[in-house]
DNA sequence: CCAAATCTCTATCAAGTCAATAGGAATTAG
DNA sequence: CTAATTCCTATTGACTTGATAGAGATTTGG
């Protein structure tokens, strides 16, 4: 399951995709059309920033807006920050690899191969999906 | 990413398939041969003897076998047990469906649409991998 | 029969994670 | 300068995880 951090991550994102325009969008109003505790989503908006997925301006007239093209953000690329690596174990992990504790021989797992089927087929999944894709379909769906 | 529970639970099972017979083996030699907490490892096999995955024999010459062919245990069957539903939100689970706290229209929600996508790619894999191939593979590489 | 071996059950524990909150420091527009 | 805003660190309570302890129930070999 998806940490509820995740949840509110993507929310404020597809909020920030569905406006379009690149003017910063505040705290405070995300955090209140997508009911998400405010201090909480400063947290989740500072890491967000800090790999670059959403970009900050300080001071009066501040606020959040994507860092990039909204297509360049997958859903991958959210849940990585969020709640880590998409993979199953450490051993499949592709951007957190490391040895399972107690592996005696990974090349002859059996259970680590069935892990890195799974994993190679969410991520395929989750990559390909992204900000503008959800946000024109929020749009033709009548959400916006 | 997995329990250490989900891992134990694996590698005992897996040892059960490997075993072929149906001779039960007692919780203390699985402990020992895959290094397994032997408390912890009483805990997990009681939940999975709850699911049918295995079954039990009590008092002297007692211990544990699969409750059903090798080949009708997949992955997927494991990991509900220990981990619970395989999806990444209770609004895309099969097995604990639930909605989401604060979706407002789970139809057009994109967020889900996703994750929905991602549960189906994950359950694919894991209900296609059964203990018997797993059991397979680790007798041709010479594992066993 | 009975005693030893084994699974069954309930309770408990420490450490870690998750979700949320608090308060102030730094920055910027006007 | 001052008000509005993000940035940063610390803390909290509830829950989960991994592990352990000990007594209860059941079966079987001798």
């Amino acid at each position: 399951m998806i940490s509820q951090k995740a949840r509110y991550a993507l929310r404020a994102l597809l909020l920030l995709a569905a406006r379009g325009d690149s003017n910063p969008v505040q705290i405070s109003e995300i955090a209140e059309q997508e009911k998400i505790p405010r201090k909480f989503l400063e947290a989740i908006l500072l890491e967000l920033k800090k790999t670059g997925i959403v970009r900050s301006h300080r001071g009066r007239q501040g606020g959040y807006s994507l860092g990039k093209p909204a297509k360049d953000i997958s859903f991958a690329d959210v849940l990585r920050v969020t709640d880590g690596p998409l993979a199953l174990s450490p051993c499949v992990s592709v951007i957190a690899y490391r040895k399972c504790d107690d592996c005696f021989e990974e090349s002859i797992c059996a259970i680590r191969k069935a892990l890195l089927a799974a994993r190679d087929a969410t991520a395929q999944i989750l990559e390909s999906r992204n900000l503008a894709q959800a946000a024109a379909q929020l749009r033709r769906s009548g959400a916006l």
